[in-house]
DNA sequence: GCAATGACTGGAG
DNA sequence: CCTCCAGCCATTG
């Protein structure tokens, strides 16, 4: 069942990422208590497509700024057009200073 | 219930 | 700078 209570809190995490700023999965999940479930929040994303309301999956990067979950998308090319559409830089397949627009879930 | 998997991460080579 | 390895943890077969 993709329903359970840890997918939920990873979506609502991802929903409040605001808009034109990002975040990582290790973010994610230390927040959610274990930094090593990092792995399970880029699963939980895998199946954030059948979420609803849907999740700005897109804003979530892994560690190094990279959009490893590109391909998860109905077009390799659509998360980088997402957040460009956002306002955010993209070269080679990596967030421009994503140190600036990187969103703690603490910092909310 | 055990074994395999993955949109990760950090350290070692 | 780039590549490889081992840890970690929820979900799935």
């Amino acid at each position: 069942m993709a329903g359970t209570n840890f997918y939920e809190k990873v979506y609502e995490v991802v929903r409040q990422v605001p808009y034109r700023r990002v975040t990582s999965y290790g973010a994610i999940a230390e927040f959610l208590g274990s930094r090593s479930s990092a792995r399970v929040v880029g699963y939980a994303m895998g199946h954030a497509g059948s979420a609803m309301p849907p999740v700005p999956a897109h804003r979530v990067l892994n560690a190094a700024g990279m959009l490893s979950g590109k391909q998860a998308f109905a077009s390799p090319t659509l998360m980088q057009e997402l957040l460009e559409s956002e306002g955010i830089q993209i070269e080679n397949d990596q967030v421009k200073d994503f140190r600036k627009l990187f969103w703690d879930p603490r910092n909310m």
